[in-house]
DNA sequence: GCGTCCAGGTCTACC
DNA sequence: GGTAGACCTGGACGC
């Protein structure tokens, strides 16, 4: 008999657009079915408790999350999944700044906008890490191996994302040889002992008063993040003003915006510069809309 | 089969 | 503050 939860969908709150609006969903241990339209996750619990994991699914109107085994707790896993999903999150500046323009209007129509991210700004910081200077390819075996080589069992053998002190005792040679990152690896190392120690705490990125500028600097303080991954990680604790530019972004507005040919990071600053500081969420939107419509 | 390039960049040393 | 060179990995590509 499947434990099952429901929760109410918001307005404009679109389950597709969110859970297809970036490549989280192909990475551990998300997994997405695109035929049913459902997205699982392994959702750590509180108490010590084995995780467990949740198809989210739309029925009926709501969004029903049908679980593995009884959870300990259904409002950290309600909560979880209100946070992944962004189902609190108020995009009205986003769909008023886009709403008569002729290329972006599709965004209010298919009321996309909202990035899934991870429970925990933790999972996040480690996963951008895995998007650093590599094919996606790479960035999903990483975190796969991640998974699978640190992460707790659920009852039947699916595995949560690792925690700090997980990650934090093992070493570099561990990272290099069984997850395969290279050179991320001292990385990995440092950053999990300054979290699982309290010296450093990403989930208070989350409700920071530090002006963004502030934050993303203390977002580079940890090493193997720049200003495209700080850029990153802002967007996904709801901060759009930067415009987190990789070589995928970039390559996507030459081609939509300017014949296809190179130009200088300024000039595609300046095309999104009027939406102020939903403009890191605009070109995605914009350069995304193939996977969305 | 082998070498080179480069992908959802960042760090360090140097100027 | 700006820039060159090094850095892991693994898939794609040319030869």
């Amino acid at each position: 008999m499947p434990h099952s939860l429901f929760i109410d969908i918001p307005d404009n709150f679109s389950f597709r657009s969110t859970i297809y609006s970036h490549g989280w969903c192909e990475l551990a241990p998300f997994e997405i079915d695109e035929t049913n339209w459902r997205l699982t996750y392994v959702f750590r619990q509180r108490n010590g408790s084995r995780p467990v994991a949740g198809t989210i699914f739309e029925d009926a109107g709501r969004l029903r999350i049908e679980l593995g085994s009884k959870p300990v707790s259904r409002k950290k896993i309600i909560d979880d999944v209100r946070h992944i999903l962004r189902l609190d999150d108020d995009l009205n500046g986003l769909y008023e700044s886009v709403a008569d323009h002729e290329r972006l209007s599709w965004v209010v129509e298919k009321s996309a906008g909202r990035l899934l991210r991870s429970p925990t700004v933790f999972e996040d910081l480690v996963k951008t890490i895995c998007t650093t200077n590599c094919s996606w390819s790479l960035t999903k075996k990483m975190v796969a191996n991640l998974v699978e080589k640190l992460g707790e069992p659920t009852a039947r053998g699916k595995r949560a994302f690792p925690t700090p002190e997980a990650m934090a005792g093992v070493s570099a040679d561990f990272y290099r040889d069984e997850i395969r990152a290279g050179y991320r690896s001292p990385y990995f190392v440092e950053l999990a002992e300054a979290v699982a120690s309290g010296k450093l705490d990403p989930q208070s990125w989350l409700t920071s008063d530090l002006p963004t500028p502030e934050l993303k600097k203390e977002m580079k303080k940890v090493k193997g993040v720049g200003d495209y991954a700080a850029e990153n990680l802002l967007k996904l604790v709801g901060r759009y003003d930067g415009l987190a530019l990789d070589s995928w972004l970039r390559s996507q507005f030459y081609k939509n915006h300017n014949n296809a040919k190179v130009c200088a990071d300024k000039k595609i600053e300046r095309h999104y510069k009027k939406f102020g500081k939903w403009r890191g969420l605009v070109i995605w939107c914009d350069m995304t809309e193939k996977w969305i419509n």
